[in-house]
DNA sequence: ATGAGTCCTG
DNA sequence: CAGGACTCAT
């Protein structure tokens, strides 16, 4: 029978285990982005961002990604195109190639002048490579060098040249595909540089630079003529099919444009009426954006790509098409202007402002990832927490409408629900909301979950702390079943400074609530917020010299929450191997969320680190003491799991109150003892059925509880924090 | 190189 | 809790 030293020992074993958990955060938006496909987002995100963006980001931001890529897959393939035709006129390689010239002849040093004259003697080895860059390039580079004192330099020299020539004709007919300009530069490149061939002379060469040679010369041509013509028929072939593919592609380009347009002005169509009431989301600026410049919008995009005739696109050469993205990136570009424009002009009406889009976009941003977190977690929870027989959390549900103080007429609760972002078992207002003036729903739609803290009653008569109750040791009326005949929660003493997952828990995962959020019927109703801002105000007035940032107080009464969110989501990583919906699971970090709730709050890097550092320790504490206190339990023999209840009498509850709610500032919401009892369970069950002797065992608890969890009280997050706090 | 976050130790 | 090592990502 393990004690619970094992914990240290096992901590110490998971040591290099760890998952980290913030790495894979931007992608997820990133893909949770894609994955909504939200044209809002995805909008406002162009427009905020555009201005920084090059144009490609802002073609895809715009047009959707699909656009982009088939954008980039022409320019691709017309450079591979190039590529595959001749190497020698592909831009990059002719950069390479001018570049390493340049270098070489502004070298001083004689000992490390390339021998150009030494480059002839691949000719004669070579068997006429005509298709691998490499070969072009070791042809072409002066870096190559071999040796040369049995050979005749001058005889090399010439050879050299003519390789030479008909190098700079084939890149200069290679070239006849790429702008003009660049081909002009690039030819004028080329006969300077086989103008000052001869002034090169070979001193030395090192043993080094001699290998080196020696192993490009094997590919080299051998004879340049002759390859180049081989070159050239082959290359005609391949440029036909080349062409017919291209072709292909700009056709399946031109029509993904007319989908991507389509659905550009569908999207403005539904979105319009979402934007009434001086409502400007940034959908509907841009689709406003788009609708303005409807005619020109239609001319660029059409006219460029999609009106051009089959027959004038066979007669594209590879450069052409090349032309042609380009041309559509510069109409993007164009037409990204365009929208900036229409934006500025709506921001100096006043309607928005780039702060407030910035800020909209950034809150429906989260919302999205939220709600796409929320999911999996339902889903998840839904599959593994009540795969078993249905405790009677259902019951929570009453019990809480019972004692919790619901005002939904509150006023406090709508400003402080329009703010309102939660986590973990994510309650959003729809992403609409998040944008200036969009009104809530409905007074009654619940979209926040149970405040993590709850004010003391009144009635300040302390619970009896009753010791007999231990875990092992059901007692009935502590039991989740018997919860609505219990007066505890009530009763002062829960009073928990950390976040409750389990408020989010039983609504949303038992109930099975709409990931989206709380549906008004799903909901417990809203929180009256006097309760808890006048529990934290104790806690604000004996922390005064925190009056500035109620952040630093906070870590306690949120600390959990945060820490249970942020290090179980990262496991959702993992989680979304299992689950089917493994698109979207999402990751918040620390300091995205402390940034979010404490807007008030400058973050540097000290206060996010310390704040970092102490949701750390608050979640390895809870942890700790219920691996500790499972363990105790099985010492105590303890056989089944049911029979842990974790009650306010329970040690464990003790434990952990006197640990994060020293002071008993904070009423303990009665969900912290669900979460905790079904943490304990985990643990419980974990250990009983030896899982422990994996080193990560804990992080499939990990991510069981993380779904518990419940956002952070919106108090929080406003700005006037403290003196909400203090007027109650 | 730096930052975010975790883990371990004291 | 804090310090610091460590990992991972940018």
């Amino acid at each position: 029978m393990p004690d619970h030293d094992t914990e240290f020992h096992l901590n110490r074993q998971t040591k290099r285990r760890r998952v980290d958990i913030g790495v894979k955060r931007i992608l997820l938006l990133s893909s949770l982005l894609r994955a909504a496909k939200s044209t809002v987002i995805i909008d406002a995100m162009n427009s905020h961002h555009s201005k920084k963006q090059d144009v490609l980001e802002c073609q895809e931001a715009q047009l959707g990604e699909a656009k982009s890529d088939v954008l980039r897959k022409l320019l691709k393939s017309g450079s591979s195109y190039e590529d595959n035709i001749i190497h020698f006129s592909s831009a990059t390689i002719i950069t390479k190639l001018l570049k390493s010239n340049k270098a070489t002849r502004g070298t001083g040093s004689r000992e490390s002048v390339i021998p150009r004259n030494a480059e002839p003697e691949p000719l004669q080895k070579d068997t006429c490579s005509n298709s691998s860059q490499e070969s072009a390039e070791a042809y072409l580079s002066p870096l190559g060098k071999i040796s040369l004192n049995h050979l005749d330099s001058e005889r090399l020299n010439e050879e050299y040249l003519q390789a030479k020539r008909a190098r700079v004709e084939n890149i200069i007919r290679g070239m006849n595909h790429l702008p003009n300009v660049m081909a002009t530069s690039v030819e004028k490149d080329c006969e300077r540089e086989l103008e000052g061939e001869t002034e090169i002379t070979v001193q030395s060469f090192s043993p080094r630079e001699s290998n080196r040679e020696n192993k490009r010369k094997q590919k080299l041509p051998q004879q340049q003529q002759h390859s180049f013509q081989q070159l050239v028929s082959t290359h005609k072939e391949q440029k036909v099919e080349e062409r017919r593919q291209l072709k292909l592609q700009l056709e399946d380009m031109q029509k993904q444009l007319r989908q991507l347009q389509e659905k550009f002005f569908q999207i403005y169509d539904s979105t319009d009426s979402e934007a009434d009431g001086g409502n400007l989301s940034e959908d509907s600026v841009r689709s406003d954006g788009m609708l303005g410049d409807d005619s020109m919008n239609e001319h660029l995009i059409q006219n460029s790509v999609a009106d051009r005739s089959d027959n004038e696109m066979a007669d594209l050469g590879p450069g052409c098409f090349l032309d042609e993205a380009k041309a559509l990136l510069r109409e993007q570009a164009l037409l990204d202007g365009k929208m900036a424009k229409h934006e500025g002009s709506l921001r100096s009406k006043g309607l928005m402002s780039l702060h407030e889009v910035g800020k909209h976009l950034a809150e429906t941003l989260k919302q999205e990832l939220n709600s796409a977190m929320s999911q999996v977690v339902d889903i998840y929870v839904d599959m593994n927490v009540f795969s078993k027989p249905p405790r009677p959390l259902l019951q929570v549900f009453p019990s809480l409408e019972d004692h919790f103080v619901f005002n939904r007429n509150n006023p406090d609760f709508h400003t402080a629900n329009q703010r309102l972002q939660c986590f973990g078992n994510v309650i959003f207002p729809s992403p609409l909301d998040s944008f200036v003036g969009v009104p809530l729903p409905c007074a009654n739609d619940q979209t926040e979950a149970l405040p993590l803290v709850v004010r003391k009653s009144a009635s300040e008569h302390h619970q009896s702390s009753d010791p007999g109750a231990q875990i092992g040791h059901p007692h009935p009326s502590l039991h989740p079943s018997s919860l609505s005949e219990n007066t505890g929660f009530i009763s002062p003493s829960f009073r928990h400074p950390f976040s409750l997952p389990l408020a989010g828990y039983s609504f949303q995962s038992t109930l099975g609530a709409s990931s989206t959020g709380y549906s008004s019927k799903d909901s417990p109703g809203s929180m009256d917020l006097s309760r808890e801002t006048t529990s934290l105000r104790t806690k604000m007035a004996s922390s005064q010299h925190l009056i500035r940032s109620c952040s630093p107080v906070l870590p306690g009464s949120t600390a959990d929450g945060l820490s249970l969110i942020r290090s179980e989501c990262g496991d959702l990583q993992d989680m979304s191997d299992i689950s089917p919906y493994s698109g979207s699971t999402i990751s918040f970090s620390y300091s995205s969320m402390l940034k979010m709730y404490f807007c008030d709050v400058k973050f540097n890097r000290c206060i996010t680190s310390q704040l970092i550092k102490w949701f750390s320790n608050f979640r390895e504490f809870y942890y700790i003491q219920m691996e500790k206190f499972a363990r105790q339990a099985i010492n105590d023999g303890v056989a089944a799991v049911d029979d842990i209840i974790v009650s306010h009498e329970s040690e464990l509850y003790k434990v952990l109150n006197m640990h994060y709610n020293k002071a008993n500032d904070f009423e303990v919401p009665e969900s912290f003892l669900e979460v905790a009892q079904i943490t304990l369970h985990e643990f419980f069950s974990a250990i009983v059925a030896s899982r422990d002797v994996d080193p990560s065992w804990k992080k499939a608890i990990y991510k069981v509880i993380c779904k518990l969890d419940s956002e952070v009280p919106q108090i929080f997050k406003s700005a006037n924090c403290v003196q909400e706090l203090l007027q109650e």
